[in-house]
DNA sequence: ACCCGTAGAATGAACCGCGATTCAGTCGAG
DNA sequence: CTCGACTGAATCGCGGTTCATTCTACGGGT
């Protein structure tokens, strides 16, 4: 009988072998050992090594946008939605280490990752930031002439950007401190003149 | 006698190479092809595959900052300074697209990037920015408790975005178009209120 | 001008380690 | 006993790196 849920143990063994050596210098034995279960298992429950790094991506990806999605919902105005956001964005972050390191650092090879195989969870994180902005402008609370494509680039590469420093260096500060610095910053650019 | 540019061959049959293909599904054997020269060629000019690429790194990343930092130089007022170096910041990584390519989507490898030997370039970067934003502080301009380093995160992490976005999309528009709309959105999240 | 010797640049086939993947055998539950 | 999950040693292809060999440019001797 196939233990239904020995792929998620794989998975979340291999987010914290990713997150200690990359995914490139990982072995795949590295990743069973780290499972408790022999490398051949692996290969029951997943074709290839970077089908795991995919699935892995996918599921928490995919996760995260729901939660968030959730949360926002209980917010009413565009602007306490992307605090909220933005904070929620952090705090997830620092609480699972291992994942923003592999999020935000293994993730990055391009040609497997935002492109191909994981492009519909990112768009769908852009795509709530969007519904946001758009929301406000309709509303009036956001500039009217917003470009809203790019205004959701930014917030998102703001609140990447941030996260990675933290990341890369020694973590030696609380992320989340800085997330009210970084939705100030940009509330106040998309926002009305004098608002 | 040895060719004293050929590293520098080697170099932009690397980029070539590396912005199709990835780096770690790049031969060797496939940047000497495209250099013309054999593959024994390259090892008596750079000690391993990896050093290529830090190389690369290294040189084209210093190249443009003191290409930003010379420009800059002549505007005067800081608002003029950010506009200008979010125009150029596009401008060069549109009329080098291979080399966008293999900055933005293939040097994200954080442990040996970002993290490590490119850390000082790229540092180099973080302060430029942030010199701009200390003196627009410093001269009333921007709003007097802007957190700086912060700041020049997110300022980074949006054009980044922005030209990561245009890199992995099909490239189907002008990257230095969106350049206005960062840099106003930022220019507004950090200045005085009304301005 | 021509030849030849030499240094060192270039070559690319072969080597070799690595690690993803396989599969013949073991184990344990029903 | 049977079935299928599990094991992990052996396989096998890949591609970075090496190095014995070839080529080239130059200079000095005739």
């Amino acid at each position: 009988m196939r233990d239904p849920d020995k792929p998620q143990q794989i998975i979340e063994a291999a987010i914290r072998v990713f997150a200690r050596t990359g995914y490139y210098s990982s072995r795949v034995s590295d990743i069973a050992r780290e499972a408790g279960i022999a490398s051949g298992t692996i290969y029951l429950y997943f074709k290839t090594k970077e089908e795991i790094l995919v699935t892995l991506f996918r599921e928490k990806m995919a996760e995260f946008v729901a939660f968030l999605r959730r949360e926002i919902a209980e917010e009413h105005d565009p602007e306490a939605k992307l605090r909220r956001l933005v904070r929620l964005h952090f705090t997830v972050l620092e609480q699972n280490a291992a994942l923003a390191e592999v999020v935000q650092v293994e993730l990055r090879q391009g040609h497997k990752f935002f492109r191909g195989a994981s492009a519909h969870e990112v768009s769908a994180y852009f795509d709530l930031i969007g519904s946001i902005l758009e929301d406000g402008v309709a509303a009036g609370r956001f500039h009217a002439d917003l470009p809203v494509k790019v205004a959701t680039k930014v917030l998102f590469g703001a609140m990447d950007q941030v996260a990675t420093s933290w990341v890369l260096g020694k973590r030696g500060y609380r992320l989340v401190d800085s997330a009210d610095a970084v939705a100030t910053i940009f509330l106040k650019g998309v926002s009305h003149d004098g608002v």
